[in-house]
DNA sequence: CTTGATCCTGTAGTCACTACAGGATGCATG
DNA sequence: CATGCATCCTGTAGTGACTACAGGATCAAG
């Protein structure tokens, strides 16, 4: 088990980082490769060593994705977010365009949900003579 | 133009199947691909030659996918909708079960909405000096 | 006979990861 | 000092559900 201390400087290895901001390791590395993140400075021997700025950003990275922003858009949003804060403007329309985008699906997604609940309860019983989830998925016999 | 009757016979081109059940032509050949369509019989020169079975099928598999169904439990539904249409109880557990993952998402989804809606708001007007979205999503200081 | 629409196969790209294979280090213990 | 295990490395391929070509064949109308 080995302790997972080591922060006596603040750098980390890729285990430490995963580990604290609930990353996957294959995935910090993803993000490199696809420079989402900046390839970090390695020890002789190779590995990668992450200081307090990579630990920022990934969590800002890991806290967007959770938030459903695409990786484009955070891609988008460190560029604003990084050297000169300025534009929040141009911050907001991303969210707001983004924002836009989770009600319309949270609208199919409610009425997807209300047809789902009623097809299936129909059926509770496990009794019925024919199945009413495939009726429901079987529709189009009437405009047909 | 061209007009696209040609239904004298009940046999449709990709194409016309395509236009009829919103499916794009690239994906009805996926399907097929994949084995969620059987291969139809073909013309002398080798275009796809479907028929009213695939047209319902295909149908299915659309309404399906709209419900939010995944291609492995349609495979499943088709199934057991197929030769004898008996085990409703089995259908009814997986709709339902997917009903639960649909129910999850959109009560994730409605969180996720009310923090966004209420991130952007706080910037309408475009000029508070520090952007409140980069604030939020940059969070992590407070626990750190 | 030419033109343009439609069709064919096969391959590769998308998004955001995830999962290996096959090998090199790091480090604590015997 | 050797052993052994955890961790790390690179590189490639797989996932789901498509989508987008390239490069060619066929069809039907004018």
């Amino acid at each position: 088990m080995r302790a997972i201390t080591s922060s006596r400087a603040e750098n980390l290895s890729i285990g430490e980082l995963s580990k604290y901001s609930g990353v996957n390791i294959e995935t910090i590395r993803y993000y490199e490769r696809i420079k989402m993140l900046p390839a970090p400075p390695r020890t002789a021997s190779g590995r990668r060593l992450y200081g307090p700025a990579e630990k920022r950003t990934l969590a800002f990275i890991r806290r967007s994705r959770d938030l459903g922003f695409t990786l484009e858009e955070i891609r988008a949003l460190l560029d604003l977010g990084g050297p000169e804060r300025a534009s929040c403007a141009d911050v907001h329309k991303i969210a707001s365009a983004h924002l836009a985008k989770v009600r319309s699906k949270l609208s199919d997604l409610a009425k997807l949900e209300a047809i789902l609940a009623e097809t299936v309860a129909r059926c509770t019983d496990g009794a019925a003579p024919d199945c009413p989830v495939l009726d429901i998925l079987d529709a189009g016999r009437q405009g047909d």
